[in-house]
DNA sequence: TAATTACCAACTTATTAAATAGGTTTATAG
DNA sequence: CTATAAACCTATTTAATAAGTTGGTAATTA
């Protein structure tokens, strides 16, 4: 498996604040609630994307978060590597693998890289708009 | 990350067997010494694919492990899916899976089922003779 | 019958995922 | 000005999985 329940989880409160816009700010607390997942842990994930300013965190009475751009200016790509770190399907394409030394013989490299950027484009071309919206006519994503 | 080490691995000693084809049976410290991976840890992978008739495993003095069929009738997805158990992206797809009671109104299931699809037809196209063989035109993933 | 090989089950170690605990800081409503 | 509600922060724990090792047994053949 390649993506874990932080990203997924991140994805579902994205498109949960999205769902949410002009609302002002929305509390964890309540997106939690909403969306049955853990207080604590949404809050180290929720962190990271503050800290990418992805979103906008206020503090105190009546704060909570919001989205920082419209639904459609987030790739589901950048919220992914964000929480995932990276997407690679194989440790021989992490940024931080040691170099290895059959690079140069491997008969299955060219078939990682041809697969990472299927994998790349097919979020790249995906958006949190199309997530959040209702089903309708040419939008393939949603339920 | 997605695929392990125990699915790349047996990639690597499927194609190495397919590039000695019709030199009998070869011994797994042969495919270990030229593949450098620990003979142990090769014969766990091999027992996998022997069980499943990928292969056919010969004892004694004389023996080694060869394919049972040519090169192009193995899919590389065949390959995987036996020493990975599953290619799923996301928990939420794997069989045993105990399903998720947000199913009906998960806004995110539609896209993790195409990109699914996309990975299982990526594989399936591939086959055995497409690494093994040297690069050719037309061969997109040789070396 | 000795050497060589595959086969087998159990165990260990290392790494990562997933979550929890227990606080501090900031802002606002009253 | 104070109680409350919220985000923020660091460290720790628990669970699961990946990765590899140990120590054998069974089959085959030179």
């Amino acid at each position: 498996m390649m993506i874990s329940t932080k990203g997924r989880y991140a994805l579902r409160v994205m498109i949960d604040l999205a769902q949410h816009q002009g609302e002002g700010y929305v509390p964890l607390k309540e997106i939690a609630r909403r969306q049955e997942i853990s207080e604590k842990y949404l809050e180290s994930i929720l962190k990271i994307l503050v800290h990418h300013h992805m979103l906008i965190g206020l503090r105190g009475k009546g704060g909570g978060y919001m989205l920082t751009r419209s639904p459609e200016q987030y790739s589901i790509y950048s919220i992914l590597l964000l929480t995932e770190g990276c997407l690679a399907p194989v440790a021989c394409l992490e940024k931080e693998s040691k170099s290895c030394t059959r690079i140069a013989e491997c008969p299955t490299l060219p078939m990682w890289q041809k697969l990472d950027s299927l994998i790349t484009d097919f979020f790249n071309k995906i958006t949190l708009a199309d997530l959040a919206a209702p089903s309708l006519p040419g939008n393939d994503y949603a339920i």
